[in-house]
This record gives C-alpha cells, structure tokens and sequence, in this order.
DNA sequence: GCACACTGGATCATATACGATTTCGTACTT
DNA sequence: AAGTACGAAATCGTATATGATCCAGTGTGC
C-alpha cells in the first residue's frame, strides 16, 4: 500500500498523498479549494514534481479535478454526488459486511457492542462529530474482515469520500441517529446468529439507505 | 474526464495514460510485465515526467503495481485475484443492471437481443475471443444508462481489469457459453417484464457468479 | 564448491529551468 | 457605462540534469 523503502523513509511523492489526502478528509481542504501544486509543494519543502505524482492518484480517486493548464480543486460533494456516494457506499458496505460476518471474530463483536453502547450514550448530549467518528469504528469494526480486498477498499474510498464532508448527515437529520442505533443492534443480532449472507447484506444496505432517504426527504428539493 | 486544451492537444500525460492503458487492456503488457519510465517515455516521444503521473493513476485503478526504487508492473491477475474481480464485478455489475433496467430503451433491448442472438450463432464454430467481445457488448448494452456515475465506472473498472486476461473463461471453461447465452435470455425477459430490481440485480449477480463458478470448478486446486 | 563483499549498470526520485497557457486586471474604445 | 483588447502575473507542462537506490554479475576467501 505505501511507498516506504528498506529503511523507514517514505518517498516525498507518498508524503504528498498523504498530507493531502488527510487535509481534505480533515476538511482543511474543503470542497472546491484549489489545490496549486507551488503552494503545496513548498509547504512540503520539495519541489511539484512529487506533488504532481500525488495529486494524479487522487485524481483516480475521485477526490480532486484537474483540469487542464488551471490546476486541481478539491471535488465538491454536491447532494447530488452525495447520492451517489452513499448508494455505492452502501452497496459495497453491504457486502462486504455479508463476506465478513462469518468470519468476526467474538473480540469484534464485543468491540462492535461497546462502540454501539457509546452512541448510545452520545445521542442525550448530542455530538454529530463524535457520534460519526463512532460510527465509522463501528461498521469498520463489521466489515475489516473481508476477505476481497478490491471490496475492501472500494468501502475506505467510499467513507474517505464522505468524511470529506465536515460534519454528519446526523448533524442534518435529528431524527436519524436514534434509529441508527437501533438498526446496528439488530445488525449485531442477524451477525451473532449467523444469519446467511443475503439478510445481513440486505440489512446493511438497508441500513446505509435509511440514512439516505432520511438526508434527501429532510432536505427539500435540491434537485439541480 | 480528459485533460485537452480547447484545442484538440492532449497533454502528454494524458497521452502516456491512454496509450499504457490500452496496451494494458489489449494484452500487450501482460501480467507481470515491467513497466520501465524512461523506454515508455521515448517510445512516446516525450520525458519521464508524464510518464510517471500517468503510472500513478494507472496505479490508484488498480492495474499497475508500484515499488519504490524498482519500478511498476502491470498487476497479476492469479486465481485469486480473478475470483477477487469476479466477484466485485457481480456485485457492482449485478446492481447497476438492475438500476438501470427501468431506463433501457426499445433500442437497447432489441439491440441486446442481437448481439445473443450472434453469441449463440458463434456457439458451433466457437471462437472465445470473439464470444468474449460479445459477450462484453451484451452486458454493456444492459448496464449503460445505470444512473450512478460511480457504479457505472466501477463496471468498467472491473471490465478493464478482467479484459487484462489474455483469453477468456470461456476458452478454459467448454459447457460455460452455452448456459451463458441462456442466462442472458433470462435476464432480457426480466428486464423485459420490468421485473423488480432486487431479482434483476440477483439475477445479473447470479449469472456472472455462475461463471466464476464454473472456472473454479473446472481448474484444479489452484489455491496458492 | 559455497558464501559473502564489491563494483558497474540500470532505473528510479527529485530538483531546477524554461516555455506555454490561462486568468485577471486595466485601459481604451464605442 | 459597457464591452473589448491588451498585457502582466500566476500557474501549469515538460525537458533535462543529477543524486540515490537497487540488482546482477564478478571475484575473493574459506
């Protein structure tokens, strides 16, 4: 995955992708900023070549827009492209929890419980970044163990997209995280009782879905 | 989706991208074929620069293998990788048929309905390749108007990846074609009856599982 | 004969330099 | 006052150059 050679140094073009790939997650970089390559590559104290190399993967990922003799943005996430997001998020998240549920260990479902306990706990003083960082722990907790790795990845991409976003849809939606809370205790249920792979794929779509649904009916008519 | 100026010029990155790219696809760099910057580069007339950005995104796709000081290989499809693309292409291939079902036209399907129509004339004189192509096109008509431009590039991805592999399954796998063409059958008569989406989608999933399958069975224990 | 250190060539990694393109502000025209 | 033409600054695109790293082949000592 990384670019580090023998020793433990890493190549400027790996510390690009990184830094930049964290700043945009952490939302530093939020969408449309611009991404001018000098900037970034004096802050990094190398020259844009590396830079370059990194932006170019990011590009692939979908995370920036280079255009042509202007330079890169960092991609916006419209509702539109939020849609997107979330329904191939949880398709892949959906299956991926399939594949990996025989395989969870009971540690990870002990580990899935508290995690869930806590959002519980977290929904009286309500707050929407924790609660999505706990989020996140818990379906990461559920599908770690995939064992396609292409899947595996295409749910990180998925969620590094949407991290982009500042905060939550939970932030948007008051409603939503109680019912997520109850739907990931009956996911631990299905996942504890071995229930065949096609229910908790179902289950894990639906629940991704349902956040969703509850983001595109509270928000009115962004429909560009 | 391009990098060309308002002239028709494209940028030799971009030119680099494409040209490895294909090359990758049409079997001409093969698995584990050395990818060397600096004889790319005069083969396509320009420095190693470009040549580098386009391996970074060829990188992120997945087709190519990067290492630090050594060099990039176009990655391996092994039998588990295979298994691995088969299987995630069914997952992303299976839903965005399904999704886009309700917006096939009367052209697409009549369209479809030729090109299996050919596939099964090419069943007595059989030529893998060519079943293979049209077998690509079927599927293609099928899944092009899926509204969700993620999914829609994962499909393809997924495609490029497989198009990697010299010949097809079908050459390796003899009774596979035959059923193949019959599922397809199926499949139009689903979409035709605008069946829901949950049995399209398990159906598409399920046919291309079929011939995974079918090459799992039919190889020996290739487990490595 | 085998293991290990050395050396040469190939290739990668990055910096620097310069030309090309776009963008934006300013002045001029209508 | 609005629109257009020009020019300068910012930024990108690529070539070239140089240092760093790895790999293979060679020779030496045990």
């Amino acid at each position: 995955m990384n670019t580090s050679s023998k020793d433990g140094t890493v190549s400027k073009a790996e510390q690009a992708y990184q830094t930049v790939q964290s700043k945009i997650a952490s939302g530093e970089y939020g969408p449309g900023y611009r991404l001018v390559l000098g900037r970034i590559a004096a802050d990094l104290g190398c020259s844009a070549v590396p830079v370059r190399e990194a932006i170019r993967r990011l590009e692939a990922e979908g995370l920036v827009r280079f255009e042509r003799n202007v330079g890169a943005t960092v991609t916006g996430i419209d509702p539109t492209e939020y849609l997107y997001t979330m329904q191939t998020l949880s398709l892949v998240e959906g299956y991926a929890t399939a594949l990996s549920a025989p395989l969870v260990t009971a540690e990870d479902l002990a580990k899935a419980k508290a995690i869930n306990a806590e959002m519980r706990d977290c929904l009286e003083h309500f707050d929407p970044v924790r609660f999505t960082a706990l989020n996140r722990e818990f379906h990461s907790a559920l599908f770690t163990n995939c064992p396609n790795p292409h899947i595996l990845d295409l749910v990180h991409r998925g969620w590094n997209r949407l991290g982009a976003l500042r905060s939550s849809t939970f932030s948007y939606v008051p409603g939503r995280a109680q019912d997520s809370v109850a739907e990931h205790e009956r996911l631990l249920e299905l996942i504890e009782a071995k229930a065949d792979a096609g229910t908790i794929e179902a289950a894990a779509r639906a629940h991704r879905i349902a956040t969703l649904d509850a983001y595109l009916k509270h928000t009115p008519s962004t429909t560009s």
